[in-house]
RNA sequence: GCGGGGGUCGCCUAGCCUGGUAGGGCGUGGGAUUGCUAAUCCCAUGUCCGCAAGGACCCGUGGGUUCGAAUCCCACUCCCCGCGCCA
C-alpha cells in the first residue's frame, strides 16, 4: 500500500511507476473514489455531530424531566438520512480499499526501466563456473543413479512437482539448513520458525491479493493459507504493533518449508527439484528505520554473498529490471548461482527492500518516544538459502567423474562425509 | 468438544448490573517551582477528515435493539482456569 497523499499530491509519480512496471491499473478511478470517500466522509461527519449536539440536550432535558418528544424525533429523522449515507460510504471504502491494496509499490531510482528480464543489470560476478574434463550430468541423472530423489513415486502420491528426498541428500538438505541457521546466529539475527498456514488477512499484508490465486494454497473451508515463504509469516507477525524505536533493527531468520503452487510455470523446469511445490528455506526478514533501509538492504546482500562464498557456488548478481521486479518490492537483487547442467546461471536468492510498503498494509509501526507519532517502518527480505535449488547447484558443480558429488567443506561436518 | 472467567486510547486499571461527553494511575516528552537532585503541580501523549478553525471515530471483531450502546441482545474470535479427547 503506498501513501494515500501520494494520489493527490504527486499521482504523476504513481503513473510513472505503473508505466514501468508495465502494470494495468484503473489509476483514475482510485483518484475519483478517494475524493468520493473523503467528500462522503465530511457529509456524515456533520451528520454525526448534529446526532451528537441534539443527544446531549435530550439528555440535558431529561434530567432536569423536561419532554424531549420534539428532540427525539428530530434524531430519528438524522439518523435515518445518516444512515442512508453511510450504506454509500460503506461502498465507497470497499472499492477504494480493494483498488489500493492492489496498487504495486513504487521503484527505487537505480532499478533500470525495461520491457523484460533483458533488462536486468548484472552487477558483480564471483567466481569462474567449473571446468570439467569430462561429460557432466544435470541433477535428475545424478539424483536418480545415487538413488537421492524418488520422482515417480512422490508424482503417485501428490503429484508432479513433488519429490521424495532420499538418503545422503536429506543430509544434505539438515546442514543447508543447520548452516544457515548457524551463520545467522552468528550474525545475531532472532531464530524463528513459523506457523506454516496463516488467515487471508496476515497474507494480504504481504503480497498483493490477485497473485493468490496464482502462488498460494487454500485450506478448504478455513481461513487458512500455505505459507509460499516464511517472509510472509515473519511479516505479520508484527501487524497492528508499535515498536520501541530502540529495539530497531529487527532482524529475523525466518525458518519454515515454502508452498507454491507455480501456476504459469508450466513447461519450464518440468522435470527434477529446481521448480517444486514445496521447499525448505532460511529466509532473512528485516524491520527497519526508514532511513536506514537502503544500507539494511545492501548489508543483505553482503551476507547472502559471504554465505555462497562460504559454500563455495559460482554465482552473479542481478539488478531486477522495472518489468522484472515483484509488485512489493521497490528494488530487488537476485543471486544466481551457475548451474552446470544447464550451461546457465539461475535464480537461487532473492533480495527485497519494500520500504513501508508491506509495514502500511500490516500497520506496523515505530516510535522512539511514547508522546511520538508513530510512523511506519521499512521491510526488507531476503533468502539466504532456499534448500532444494542450492542443492541442484551443489550436485551439478560439485560432481565428480565417478558419478558422485563432493560436499562443499563448509557443510562436511553437518553431512558427515565428504562424498555422496 | 463442554463448562466458567476475561479482552477498555503504549502498559495497568475504573466504568458494564441500573444505556446519556471513557475517568484514574504508570511510562514518555515539554513546562512551572526549587542552589542541585528529589518531590510537587500544569500541559501533551489512539485513528481519520480538514490549509486551518474545527469535527468525526475509537472500549477484541461483526451484526442487532434504541432517538442514543463500552454498557443490553446475538454471532464470531483470541487469552486464562477446569473437564474431556489426543501425537
Amino acid at each position: 500500500m503506498l501513501d494515500p497523499k501520494l494520489l493527490r499530491d504527486n499521482p504523476d509519480k504513481i503513473r510513472k511507476m505503473l508505466e514501468a512496471r508495465a502494470v494495468d491499473f484503473p489509476l483514475d478511478q482510485l483518484i475519483k473514489i478517494d475524493k468520493e470517500r473523503r467528500d462522503l466522509i465530511i457529509k456524515t461527519d456533520e451528520l454525526r455531530k448534529k446526532r451528537n449536539e441534539i443527544s446531549l440536550e435530550v439528555a440535558r432535558k431529561k434530567k432536569a424531566n423536561g419532554d424531549a418528544t420534539k428532540l427525539i424525533e428530530q434524531m430519528q429523522s438524522v439518523s435515518e438520512e445518516l444512515s442512508k449515507l453511510e450504506g454509500t460510504q460503506i461502498k465507497a471504502d470497499e472499492l477504494y480499499t480493494k483498488l489500493s491494496l492492489s496498487l504495486p509499490n513504487l521503484i527505487h531510482d537505480s532499478v533500470p526501466i525495461g520491457r523484460d528480464v533483458n533488462a536486468n543489470k548484472e552487477i558483480k560476478k564471483w567466481e569462474k563456473p567449473p571446468i570439467f574434463d569430462f561429460k557432466i550430468r544435470d541433477h535428475i541423472e545424478l539424483t536418480q543413479s545415487l538413488d537421492l530423489v524418488d520422482l515417480e513415486r512422490a508424482a503417485k502420491v501428490a503429484g508432479a512437482r513433488f519429490y521424495y528426498l532420499k538418503n545422503k541428500l536429506v543430509k544434505l538438505n539438515q546442514s543447508l539448513i543447520q548452516f544457515s541457521l548457524d551463520f545467522l546466529s552468528d550474525k545475531n539475527y532472532t531464530l524463528v520458525q513459523t506457523p506454516y498456514l496463516i488467515n487471508r488477512s496476515s497474507m494480504e499484508g504481504a503480497i498483493i491479493a490477485q497473485d493468490f490465486e496464482d502462488v498460494i494454497y487454500k485450506v478448504e473451508g478455513e481461513d487458512l493459507y500455505l505459507i509460499g515463504t516464511s517472509e510472509h509469516a515473519v511479516a505479520s507477525m508484527h501487524s497492528d504493533e508499535i515498536i520501541d524505536g530502540k529495539n530497531l533493527p529487527l532482524r529475523y531468520a525466518g525458518i519454515s518449508p515454502c508452498f507454491r503452487k507455480e501456476a504459469g510455470a508450466h513447461g519450464r523446469d518440468q522435470k527434477g527439484i529446481f521448480r517444486v511445490h514445496q521447499f525448505d528455506k532460511v529466509e532473512q526478514f528485516i524491520f527497519s528505520r526508514p532511513e536506514e533501509s537502503w544500507n539494511e538492504h545492501e548489508r543483505l546482500l553482503s551476507l547472502v554473498e559471504e554465505f555462497y562464498q562460504k559454500i563455495e557456488l559460482p554465482y552473479r548478481i542481478m539488478l531486477l529490471s522495472s518489468s522484472d521486479l515483484g509488485k512489493v518490492s521497490a528494488k530487488t537483487y537476485d543471486l544466481e548461482a551457475w548451474i552446470a547442467g544447464q550451461n546457465s546461471y539461475r535464480e537461487i536468492v532473492s533480495c527485497s527492500n519494500c520500504l513501508d510498503f508491506q509495514a502500511r498494509r500490516l500497520k506496523i509501526r515505530f516510535r522512539d518516544r511514547t508522546d511520538e507519532q508513530p510512523q511506519y517502518l521499512h521491510t526488507l527480505n531476503s533468502t539466504l538459502v532456499a534448500t532444494t535449488r542450492t542443492m541442484v547447484a551443489i550436485m551439478e558443480n560439485f560432481q565428480t567423474k565417478d558419478g558422485h558429488v563432493a560436499v562443499p567443506k563448509v557443510l562436511q561436518k553437518y553431512v558427515g562425509a565428504s562424498t555422496i
